[in-house]
DNA sequence: ATAATCAAAAATCTCGAGAAAAACTGTTGA
DNA sequence: TCAACAGTTTTTCTCGAGATTTTTGATTAT
């Protein structure tokens, strides 16, 4: 059991960032899902070129490398912009995630061998203790529950051979983390998400997958309500 | 009825290029896709820079926005080359574009209103006639039977509202195109391939959306058929 | 007061040169 | 004969300045 996340993504990912460009990159989309630049806000190079300390060209290739993952969006000849934020969206980023993920977790199921129920189990672990921590109120826990709750979904799929699904489903993961960050601020972490998991743990490990799907389905819908009954000024 | 092909798509597609970024983007997407620069080749900015006409840095955002569509991969600081194909990595393009046009077809079927209707059966329209010049052995047809065939596949899915799906098949339908293009060279176009498109459009005029997806996935994976049956060294 | 027009300002896009890294080649030693 | 090493060459990556385009602000006429 090396490391639990073994992101073989079709844009490398996990490795430390070799060049200037990819630098930035990270931090740009960082403060973006952060919501250090705000949805809809104009990115202008000459101003982010000193504040990430890099040169224009390269400012430009990190904003180039953000539109791949929809976080920023290229007006022509009119500059960039953070990516718009909507109702209708995450609505459309939730349901395909559904679609995705159940797919993959469907393939995981049916090939997961023994060290990927084992990734399975740790994770898990790993997460509920990052909601012990949460529950208790300690300082700066949400991030690493964030992390963790990732670390979870991205092992349950772990074993579904196909890359392409896991590309996807990485987007739009990125895409709705910036919804759950607004949601996660006024409303902590209801108290059932743990006993889902642990459904959807047992379900996968029993290799049921009709009753993990569903499960896992009912989960991640759970955040469209969430993000719904947020204030209407949130998203406009 | 205006436009056939609205094509609405997140990283906006059908316009004319306003920069010369975008076109030299344009130029060298097509050269990949249509095999002038082979699978795997190193694309030096050196060379290319000359051929399309562009300075270096120019050139450089042109093959990062090609990486978004995964049709060219970045090695850290080793330069970029055209994405490298495979008999794995074509089954999953091809599966994964199953479930995607799938999900697409079932909600368009759904919810489509009579212009759908209409604009299904004038893509149709086109592709046979298309079809026909093919048959006879006009120079410079397949071309245009491409984009037909392309544009009926998208004008069937064109009343699903999630754009995320619609996104993702686009990239994939890039994807396929490229091996399409191997498996075409060799093997002109079956004679049933008519018969498919017919069948899928009389059942999602009827609206059974069951029948339609049913066909619409044999008629995609028949592809992944025609290029596993390629001599091997095509795919090296 | 409102709308249209035109000029100034800001931002974007583009380019070529310099610095850093990687790949290649010929040589040396076992 | 093969492997390792060092210098050379090639290629990539980065930066700042110039050319175009877009946006802003003021002026004028209706």
């Amino acid at each position: 059991m090396n490391d639990l996340v073994s992101s073989t993504d079709l844009a490398s990912e996990a490795d430390e960032p070799k060049t200037l460009a990819e630098a930035a990159y990270r931090q740009l989309r960082r403060d973006i899902i952060e919501g250090v630049h705000r949805p809809g806000e104009k990115l202008r190079v000459e101003h982010l070129k000193d504040q990430y300390e890099v040169g224009a060209g390269t400012l430009r290739e990190a904003l180039q490398l953000l539109v791949t993952d929809a976080l920023v969006v290229a007006q022509g000849q009119r500059g960039f912009r953070v990516a718009p934020i909507s109702l209708d969206d995450f609505a459309d980023i939730t349901r395909t995630r559904v679609l995705l993920e159940t797919s993959a977790l469907q393939q995981s199921i049916e090939l997961g061998d023994d060290t990927w129920e084992a990734n399975v189990v740790a994770a898990f672990h790993m997460l509920s203790r990052a909601e012990d921590k949460l529950i208790e109120g300690a300082k700066g826990t949400r991030e690493e529950w964030e992390l963790r709750n990732r670390a979870f979904h991205e092992v349950l799929i772990s074993a579904c051979p196909s890359r392409w699904i896991r590309h996807f489903q990485n987007i739009l993961y990125h895409q709705s983390e910036r919804y759950r960050r607004l949601s996660l601020f006024r409303q902590p972490i209801p108290r059932d998400v743990h006993a889902e998991h642990q459904a959807i743990v047992d379900a996968a490990l029993a290799r049921n997958s009709a009753e993990a799907t569903r499960i896992l389905s009912e989960h991640i819908l759970r955040t469209l309500d969430a993000v719904r009954q947020l204030p209407a000024d949130f998203i406009n």
